[in-house]
DNA sequence: GTGAAAGCGCTAACAT
DNA sequence: ATGTTAGCGCTTTCAC
């Protein structure tokens, strides 16, 4: 069913049968009401393809996933994100186009979805140090989003993000008011940006309280349970190990436990942990997990937030660049009760 | 750039110009490489949205991803499906379309991209046991490849799956060979078509042997850390506790180590694990974890297929529907060594 | 308030 | 081997 055979049983044209749909107001009530109850009745919808040709718009915002041909991780909180993202789409008639692309190839990606005007904007993830797919999408003109920031903020553009400089400081904070004095920071890989933020607030605190950060205590690598296991065996091997440890992932964090058990302690009461966990949901679905979560603010609730800011700044062109930041919330895991370091520190 | 100007620079009609970039036999040799040079040279990329209507194609895939309400999940294999999938989409210039919808919402979801026409094929994930989904594809009339089967195959369709059955059926004989009894299975929810299948298989290898399926060792469940620990935990406490486990997913696995370790028996001395390990690449980068895989067929290797067999189904209709096996391989992880049951068995 | 007609940027018959 | 022309199914002037 398409508009020509909508309108030759309405026995009106195609103009006005499609101002009624799309509620322009110069159609009379009585028309309107006429022509929705006949779309209804015969299952019409428009065909996406013409609409996009004829309004110059494809009602689609694309994102780009790269993953490196070294290690084919594809980032697991990437599937909260998009869910959050999509159901916004969904509830504004949007499609959702994902380009999975090697590193190398990205350049190429984004000026393809430009030429191409495939989308109408882009949401940019996993924003590293210094970025310079940013400055390429501002050329190409194209209205995009990044989930997260970059480094250098001399390009103006919109972002959101969680205030992980704040957040890594404030659980530091945490755990030396605890009267920890080795916390361990078990971080992201420093190429991106948001792992270097996380490490400057631990720092920060640690600097603020007078204590001379360990580079032994810092981890910085991918977020695995393999490198949270071998991380934290290290350190607790060590005759000076840490008495609490601060993790960047929930992933990690598992590994982490497994290190701290392994070695006879026990969390919660030898050793304290806390960890940022805005990521994983089918890992916060475990209900018994001894952590104590830095965040409420999770990545599905950012990808929500992206979409919704992109597309505001599509219906509205030619606004200044716009900025989000989430706070997060220190929380404490039910099921463990209160953190304190034992006797011994 | 269009094609209406980049052939006026060439002096070229734009139809020529078109059978040139589209490599139609009919054109000269001399013009093809003018036009592709000139097209290169300006950057021309053809817009998806004109060249669509034209075409009555959209050259998108969509991929309907379902979440419910309640646990807000995401499965996590998707991700790396989605990549073996991608890979393949931008090697043949088509585009993926994600939708998340709530599974509520599925149906009207299907419905609407068949009447949209914003897609020329769709990638059905995570089948149920007897799966409604495809019976409405059939009848909308929209290309499709299922990831999996579902029970009762009284409707014909396009599937890839791995030989679950099988592979669950040999991971067991596997310990059943080393002198185990008292296998405990970890599966995943039994309304998963997979999750049926892979009990088939274990339970078939026990009657095989003439061995009771003992209920108290099995789980189904959701495929999370927190549930292999729980489970492991509770049937290592247990008088009559196993002394192998058969794991249906690593991140279950990594739960099941934990309880393993932490029951103080030690992994591939007093208790056996095979893992059904297709999944979650950036688990799958500890090297260390001590598995035994069950099969090479990863989820980013079924996503190449599924979206190969897809493309080459719209490009060749009307063919009967075609299903492809994917058979596992047992292959023994190289840090632990082979794997036996203690003595006391 | 409604309709006729042009056009979005391509592809594909149908000439030549 | 190249060009002319007519759509694809919509939206959007412009006219009534």
């Amino acid at each position: 069913m398409n508009l020509k055979e909508l309108s030759a049983i309405l026995k009106l044209s195609q103009t006005t049968v499609s101002r009624a749909l799309n509620n322009y107001p110069e159609v009379s009530e009585a028309t309107r009401y006429r022509v929705k109850a006949a779309a209804l009745a015969n299952n019409y919808r428009p065909n996406t393809r013409a609409k996009n040709l004829a309004t110059g718009r494809s009602f689609a915002i694309g994102h780009i996933i790269s993953t490196s041909k070294r290690n084919e991780i594809v980032n697991p909180i990437f599937a909260d994100f998009i869910a959050g993202a999509g159901e916004v789409y969904s509830r504004n008639g949007y499609d959702m186009l994902l380009s999975v692309v090697q590193d190398v190839d990205e350049e190429r990606a984004y000026r393809e979805m430009a030429a191409k005007a495939s989308v109408d904007g882009i949401i940019v993830h996993g924003p590293r140090a210094n970025d310079q797919r940013l400055v390429l999408l501002k050329e190409l003109g194209i209205p995009f989003v990044v989930h997260g920031r970059t480094g250098n903020d001399e390009t103006d553009y919109s972002w959101v993000d969680i205030n992980n400089r704040r957040s890594f400081q404030r659980a530091t904070e945490f755990l030396l008011d605890l009267g920890h004095h080795r916390i361990a920071l078990i971080n992201g890989l420093e190429e991106m940006d948001f792992a270097h933020r996380r490490r400057e607030g631990f720092e920060a605190a640690l600097i603020n309280r007078g204590i001379q950060a360990d580079d032994t205590l810092m981890v910085s690598d991918e977020m695995s349970e393999d490198v949270g296991y071998r991380s934290a065996r290290k350190m607790l091997e060590n005759g000076n190990s840490p008495t609490a440890f601060l993790v960047s992932s929930i992933l990690t964090a598992i590994g982490v436990r497994r290190a701290v058990e392994g070695s006879g302690r026990q969390l919660g009461r030898d050793i304290s942990m806390v960890i940022h966990d805005d990521e994983l949901s089918y890992l916060r679905n475990g209900r018994d997990i001894p952590i104590f979560s830095a965040t409420r603010s999770s990545v599905r609730n950012a990808g929500q937030i992206c979409a919704e800011m992109l597309l505001e700044i599509i219906a509205n062109p030619g606004q200044p660049p716009q900025k989000k930041l989430l706070e997060t919330e220190l929380t404490v895991g039910e099921s463990t009760g209160p953190v304190r370091p034992n006797s011994s520190i």
